[in-house]
DNA sequence: GTGAAAGTGTGAGTGCCGTCACCCGGCGCG
DNA sequence: CGCGCCGGGTGACGGCACTCACACTTTCAC
């Protein structure tokens, strides 16, 4: 999966920055000129949310959009006993909230601070009338939309198709392909992969053992680089 | 699996009024007026692929949108080794395609026909300019988009969290609630369900067997009536 | 009608991976 | 400084579901 234009790791925004900078990061916005960008801003709350705690909660009816300005966040299915899916983990940039806006049905999941995180805050009128109002922005959605689409339908096939230790090459790969030097920085926690793939803890930690052995992956303090891609690329075809 | 049709699409006797009577019948198009209706109509073409025949490539590049107007298609992920993993089924009404025409991204899997199918054709740039042009047909798509999203993020929750008869009760539901009178005409074959599942013909033969035996089910002749949905809806619950 | 092809039923064997149980090491905090 | 907690490592065990094999039934084409 290349995606030249909207995936590359943009530059964090400095902390002084002007939320309008901000904005004109993200794709979703960055058809929008600077004055628009500057009124737009005017329509937006920011909001800080610590570790753990819930943003947006599954079934609740939603009336706004909200973009990760620092931290990140996961979008997760949580079942009756306490296990968890990971559909998505949102870093700087990213959006969530978007379809409840669009389609006037409640959340399809959780969202839950992974740090302590701030967020931007839409609200769904003011949403609405910009994706209305500028062409420019509601062709971004329907991209963004349709990027989400293909992944989870890969995520479908993967599931299905491989076993345990190609899914976690597959999600490495993925990872290693948004990260400078195909080194993954932030903490990605043997549970957190395990709840994005579908698998065990200890599952997990016999395969990433198994593929340091192997020489795949070095893991060193909470950093994991990808040493042999071509392997991990092999490893999570489909067997033939 | 047979070639796809090159042969010239012969002008279909239609059943039940015309193209753009059909037309209005789909979400998407259902905002235009009937002149736009009529005009759009010029635009697209009609097309038909015998049963099995492929009717898009994944990694093809595409530059077309179908909307289906006889029999059913399946989108599917195909392995080196064989094994598919059915995204969905589309019927009547139902279009694919987008997706490649918003982003520019090759085909993100294969279509197939299963049944000898009639398709109509409406090709990039008539389709873009008609999104851009009507409003109400690019808030639809993104509607429909906003949909679709849903129901891939549910069944990656069903795969992670079901067990294999939990995943056949949930789709039985699902097939169920949109069948008149909950009783599913077309063939779904254990083969299918398998593939749409993730799971092998055996065990799906072996679990509608249960399903049979706890008066869940009543199957007849290709025909299969949900008895129980709340039986159903219990076991494709997670368990607690 | 008749044969081939598609779909289904069922048993036996096996393996991946989940669960349970326990240990270890590092790090933050009172 | 010691304690708790989070994250990780590893062995033992068992079960769900996959594969293989084969018989039977239904559908469909000619």
């Amino acid at each position: 999966m290349t995606e030249p234009t909207s995936r590359a790791p943009r530059p964090t925004p400095v902390p002084g920055g002007s939320t309008a900078d901000f904005l004109a990061t993200v794709p979703l916005f960055s058809g929008l000129d600077r004055g628009e960008l500057t009124r737009f801003v005017e329509l937006t709350r920011e909001k800080s949310y610590p570790k753990g705690s819930v943003i947006v909660f599954e079934d609740d009816p939603g009336d706004s959009l909200y973009v990760v300005r620092e931290g990140r966040v996961k979008v997760v299915l949580v079942a009756e006993d306490g296990r968890e899916v990971i559909l998505g983990v949102l870093g700087i940039g990213e959006h969530f909230g978007e379809l409840a806006l669009i389609d006037d049905q409640p959340r399809s999941a959780h969202v839950i601070a992974m740090e302590d995180a701030t967020l931007l805050v839409l609200r769904r009128e003011d949403f609405r009338r910009r994706v209305e109002g500028s062409p420019s922005v509601a062709w971004a959605l329907l991209t963004e939309l349709s990027r989400r689409l293909r992944v989870a339908d890969g995520k479908i096939g993967g599931l299905v198709l491989l076993d345990v230790p190609g899914r976690i090459a597959r999600l490495l790969l993925e990872f290693g392909e948004h990260a400078p030097g195909g080194i993954i920085e932030k903490p990605l926690t043997h549970q957190t992969i395990a709840n994005m793939i579908g698998a065990s803890r200890e599952t997990v930690s016999r395969t990433m053992r198994e593929f340091q052995d192997s020489g795949w992956v070095k893991v060193e303090r909470r950093r994991i680089a990808i040493a042999d891609p071509e392997a991990l690329r092999k490893r999570s075809q489909v067997r033939v």
